[in-house]
DNA sequence: GCGAGATTGTGAACGGTTTCACAAATCACG
DNA sequence: CGTGATTTGTGAAACCGTTCACAATCTCGC
């Protein structure tokens, strides 16, 4: 294990495997090999120790990995073995899906405020909680000290939460409206973007190769 | 323009560009250049024009490309130059916050069923549509003729519904539930998970390095 | 206690994407 | 029409992540 930085994908894997050891856990299954995790998981052996690798040694050779052991060592790693507060801007539809989302609490994650700029909307019960003013989110998280903060607003009102997130003290976003957020460096932002994932499968969903190559560049024309 | 396969990151860029672009030209702007897609979109000129490049020449040099015409042939690239019927199962709450969203529109994407397997449900509105009962999917879609689908469902029912989709001619599929699908080769999925985001995000919120090493190998000891 | 069998951790090879750098193309203007 | 400024398209280089292959480690049964 040499002191490299963590590629982001095997970040993104970590939470899988989380997810197929709770379920091993769930099942009473005590140890897994490498070979076992790939076959639920669907990410390879290899892969799946070389991703471990990067933060230590958790196997055993011969025998395989420990499921409550390497349960607690990857919680421990995403910070995930306590409860990790999130503020959740917009009360839309997308916000109430995520205050309705039932696997967020057996990683701990836990939406601990509501905010919407509607006044219509403040004061209403959402969920468990109750939507609160936009304006007063600095004040509510310091209170809180949430580090992880949902964008699930419409984009021409992203950047301006973004700001008054950072402000709040939060380093972590996951935007859900379709812009490009400016950031200071040292705040991460994960963007989920419907739109681009169904654009993907739409591609591939129809295998005709239509090129468009010539007519292209022509069709430029009517813009300049 | 070798006839290569396009990289999956160009495809998921084509549908940032796409979006700068409409936004552009929603502000009247003619002809946009590499740089500038650059300034909008955050990614680097010289990926935007390789991105291009697998799909033929659609600048032209010392201007730049025509916004319009771009438009155009990006939407054709990502076939979105047509209407693009999509079937959602699962009328929950990300279910419903999916027919709710304003932005596909723009896109050309329409949700064109609803389905759901809760006798209760069934028959109900949701949105614009009635939600109709999953095990007509096939029949259904016989008349649509959708090659996309949404998978809202909760995760152990996900893959009974994957293999429903499939059946009914899906080959795209959206998947919201927390489990790896297993499909036919000709069929495609994306994953989107909240849990996995979050994950990557409460990683880099706390900078601290806190390794575990030699404890996580010991921690083992209580599962074996 | 020891040999057979299983599985880990990791350096090295590989493959794919991104970045770089520059020739070719286009326009503006005198 | 020719020169200079601009911008594209793309081969080549650099970079990063994945896959491979094997030595080191551990368990089990005799």
């Amino acid at each position: 294990m040499t002191e490299t930085r963590v590629p982001i994908p095997t970040l993104e894997r970590l939470a899988i495997y989380l997810r197929v050891l709770l379920d091993a856990h769930e099942a009473g299954i005590q140890t897994l090999s490498s070979q076992e995790i790939e076959q639920h998981s669907g990410i390879s052996a290899a892969q799946f120790r070389k991703d471990l690798s990067y933060f230590g040694e958790f196997g055993k050779p011969g025998v395989g990995y420990s499921v409550p052991g390497l349960i607690q060592c990857i919680e421990r790693i995403l910070r995930l073995d306590e409860e990790q507060p999130i503020l959740l801007v917009g009360a839309g539809n997308i916000g109430s899906a995520l205050v309705g989302y039932p696997n967020f609490q057996a990683h701990r994650l836990r939406i601990a405020a509501v905010f919407d700029n509607n006044f219509v909307k403040i004061g209403r019960p959402f969920g468990d909680l109750v939507i609160q003013d936009i304006a007063r989110i600095k004040e509510v998280n310091a209170e809180i000290g949430a580090r992880l903060g949902i964008i699930a607003v419409p984009a021409h009102a992203a950047q301006e939460v973004a700001d008054l997130l950072v402000e709040a003290g939060v380093t972590g976003i996951l935007n859900f409206a379709p812009t490009i957020l400016r950031v200071p460096k040292h705040v991460h932002v994960r963007n989920v973007s419907f739109l681009q994932e169904l654009a993907v499968l739409s591609y591939h969903a129809t295998e005709d190769a239509l090129c468009v190559n010539g007519q292209a560049t022509r069709g430029g024309k009517d813009g300049v």
